[in-house]
DNA sequence: GCCTTCATGTCGGAT
DNA sequence: ATCCGACGTGAAGGC
């Protein structure tokens, strides 16, 4: 009854057993079970964003009574899904695959600082380094102004926190070995312990927005 | 015709527009729109785990024709579908909330490595602190030895990376303040970068695993 | 409400 | 294939 060759979707009372990284258990509730043609499978329950429990692409689906498995790609993953009391079945032709095109992402935003970098640093920049590859990490950018310091810039879309600041640090201590550098975090905004850790750093911070 | 207060699948071709903390577009294509009774909505493509686009629980979902349009609780983002051929409608009733249960997580982990920790660091440990708290944020595991050398482990359920090593870094420099420490990352694996930064940092890598 | 960290994170890009 | 870092990350817990 059910195809596994095609998209469909199952609402029902059921039973998930999940084990592969971690396990899991959940259930008995009526749940809704996804399962898409690319082989992911999802168990979304209300109240979370997140599945229940989920398979990715490539996995195998199995129905076999009121018992479906789903077992990963490389074999390491499965859930168990026990069906109680089905209520609802569809089936989904021509499911179209597609990825959103995305604006205001963190490259976007280092276009933005990359235009502006002299007025944002009061500095005149005479070359900039993007994505510059260091041993340990890319540099989001790096620039140099005529006296040839350099000026290291981490950009963050979201809010900076203490923890981004060491990503700053870790290229500063590296780049200053050879060279004289400044450190900037370049965010919208920034929580009020990282802007107190930044200080110490003596690092500064470029309010920027998308 | 759509309800908007139960549960909902829509599969239909439709065209996306999300605009909030990013913003983005999508399709046309034949997608799968599933409304919750938390209120949180997906847009599910085919070839990815995560939803093409959503709206989280809470949201308010307004049905206007061949339009939908999910605005956030606090109205900060929003998604518009518009929707160019309906294949398929179904209400789902007494949609459950429900949470896994959870086993094989790095709270786990932590247990089994505190029962063993004088195998696995080779001392004698006298005191054990565990998510010990800081000015810069919670250690996982303290162990203090007979000389009152502190022992501090940063714990991952998988496997560790080289941003991973900063956060031990940043609660060594803290500790080391007032108390004689050691590093330890524990974990079932280490990535050969995260191993060479390791050394560099004159920490040490304790193998664990589930 | 802000901040911090975990996650079966997922995903994309580079090596 | 592994490694690395961004993400509209989401979710949980503490203050």
């Amino acid at each position: 009854m059910i195809r596994t060759d095609v998209g469909f979707s199952l609402y029902a009372n059921m039973t998930v057993i999940y084990n592969g990284r971690a396990s899991s258990t959940a259930g008995p509730g009526n749940f809704l079970l996804i399962h898409k043609p690319d082989g992911s499978t999802f168990i979304h329950a209300s109240g979370l964003s997140t599945p229940l429990n989920y398979q990715r692409p490539g996995s195998t689906i199995l129905v076999n009574d009121d018992i479906i498995t789903v077992t990963s790609k490389d074999a390491s993953e499965s859930i168990k899904v026990i069906l109680h009391d089905v209520k609802e079945y569809n089936e989904f032709l021509d499911w179209s695959k597609a990825k959103p095109v995305m604006k205001g992402t963190e490259k976007q935003l280092c276009d933005k600082i990359i235009a502006n970098i002299d007025t944002l640093l009061g500095i005149k920049i005479i070359e900039v380094n993007r994505e510059l590859k260091t041993p340990i990490g890319d540099v989001d950018i790096v620039g140099i102004d005529a006296y040839g310091i350099w000026h290291i810039i981490e950009v963050k879309r979201g809010r900076i926190t203490t923890n981004d600041l060491y990503q700053l640090w870790k290229y500063y201590t590296h780049l200053r070995i050879t060279k004289i550098c400044n450190g900037y975090m370049a965010a919208p905004a920034i929580s009020v312990k990282a802007q107190g850790m930044l200080d110490d750093f003596g690092f500064s911070y470029l309010m920027v927005d998308h």
